[in-house]
DNA sequence: TTTTGAGTTGTTCGA
DNA sequence: GTCGAACAACTCAAA
């Protein structure tokens, strides 16, 4: 209800709006919502819809071909102007097109707006008109000071009319899952946006003060969470950049050090969309096109091994066990599993990325994608080839008293690692020289 | 067009 | 035990 553009432009017409969302998976495939994010968002629709009701409208819920829904409900209800917050994912883009075309050639209105991002991905570019590749320049030009970047104020009154619509409950999506393994979710997660902006006023009252140092460690709370909002629109970046900008204005210079890393990770957000945005073949082949001819192993023994957190090598599997638990990994730990998998194991990142994706409540198919080219080694930025984390020295380092490795293997006796790390790391380097030289 | 400086998150080796 | 260099060569972005 923060920063909506959409419907504060309906809500402005002074005129009956009625408010629609659809549920149509199939318009995202290849990479419809995985099963974490359905859960999140059966929940983040429930409070949506909560919200509304509060306001005194009613939020409309179908399924379906959104073009034929949009067109139907159109006719209908006569409506004359249609408008949304857009979304970037290359498969929506393009369905989005359709409909504004389809739309306008019934001589209605359409306006789209930005909704989830600081600017658009098209907005930055370098000086030679291209798309930024690297992110430190894309960081040092990014805009700091504009009007664009302040939200919109919270939507307090819906003006609609009074016949109720036929609409389907959120439970008829069947967005839950039948076999109840997210039982702990529910332990970990309050879905909405009521409670993301609690969430996040209270990271700017204490960790952010220390977020360059602890948002490494992965038992502290260091990091901000916020990921899972973000993506389903319950939190905006400008609100949350607005909110930054008021918490950090008056701190002393050791403090705003370390906030000022909390948005470098918000612009990351935006890098990664820029980067799908003008090369929307990444998400499913690296941006990096010599690696086309990397020998990417497939072996199943070793990817369910990954998957069910069974490789041997205690921070990668207690991170897997948090993922599996939680739908959530700090990323201290998703760049420990990401490289293990990768180059310990030299499976593809493909398959990496989709495992987090049906896993991952805070599933983004942007970050998703760059992050884990960035791990390949095929990305935009990608980390050099040599780079490869060692699972024991990063243990040692980013959990020295073993504390998140006990929360997540509890009794556990030790396994033995099923690849020998040096070993592995020396095969990795082989098969990425061999890569270069073909 | 050419040149220049630099590039998220690391590890290992040898002095 | 500590510390700096090497790991390689390439591409990006701006001057």
């Amino acid at each position: 209800m923060h920063d909506h553009p959409a419907l504060k432009w309906a809500i402005d017409r002074r005129e009956p709006a009625l408010l629609l969302y659809i549920w149509a998976p199939e318009e995202e495939d290849p990479w419809r919502p995985g099963a974490a994010s359905r859960w999140w968002l059966h929940h983040s629709l429930r409070h949506f819809k909560e919200k509304i009701e509060k306001l005194g409208a009613q939020l409309i819920i179908k399924k379906g071909n959104s073009a034929q829904i949009i067109e139907e409900l159109c006719k209908q209800a006569q409506i004359k102007a249609v408008a949304w917050n857009k979304l970037y994912e290359p498969s929506i883009l393009k369905r989005d097109e359709k409909i504004v075309s389809l739309l306008r050639s019934r001589g209605i209105e359409v306006k789209q707006f930005n909704g989830s991002l600081l600017i658009e991905p098209w907005q930055l570019q370098t000086k030679s008109n291209s798309p930024y590749k690297v992110f430190t320049p894309y960081f040092k030009a990014f805009p700091s000071e504009s009007p664009d970047l302040l939200p919109i104020r919270e939507i307090r009154k819906i003006p609609t009319d009074s016949s109720a619509r036929n609409t389907l409950t959120v439970e008829d999506l069947n967005l839950l899952p039948t076999i109840r393994w997210d039982s702990e979710f529910y332990n970990h997660w309050k879905p909405g946006e009521t409670h993301g902006q609690k969430l996040f006023l209270n990271f700017l009252n204490s960790n952010i003060l220390e977020y360059k140092k602890s948002r490494d460690y992965p038992a502290q709370s260091g990091t901000s969470k916020i990921s899972p909002y973000l993506h389903f629109g319950e939190l905006s970046p400008k609100w949350i950049l607005a909110e930054w900008r008021r918490a950090t204005s008056k701190m002393k210079p050791t403090e705003k050090d370390q906030a000022n890393w909390f948005i470098r990770e918000l612009i990351w957000r935006e890098f990664s969309h820029n980067i799908l945005f003008h090369f929307p073949h990444t998400s499913d082949s690296p941006l990096d096109e010599k690696f086309q001819k990397f020998a990417w192993k497939k072996n199943d023994k070793f990817l369910s091994a990954w998957k069910n957190g069974e490789t041997g090598f205690e921070i990668v599997d207690a991170g897997m066990k948090e993922l599996w638990a939680t739908g959530w990994m700090h990323n201290r730990v998703r760049m420990i599993v990401a490289s293990f998998l990768t180059k310990d194991l030299l499976i593809s990142w493909h398959e990496g990325a989709q495992w987090f994706w049906d896993t991952l409540v805070d599933a983004n198919l942007a970050n998703n994608s760059m992050g884990w080219q960035w791990a390949g080694g095929c990305g935009a930025d990608a980390a050099p080839y040599f780079r490869v984390f060692n699972p024991s020295i990063q243990s040692e380092k980013f959990d020295p008293e073993k504390k998140y490795i006990r929360q997540w293997l509890k009794g556990r006796k030790p396994q033995i690692p099923i690849v020998d790390h040096k070993n592995a790391r020396l095969k990795a380097l082989e098969a990425y020289k061999q890569m270069r030289e073909k």
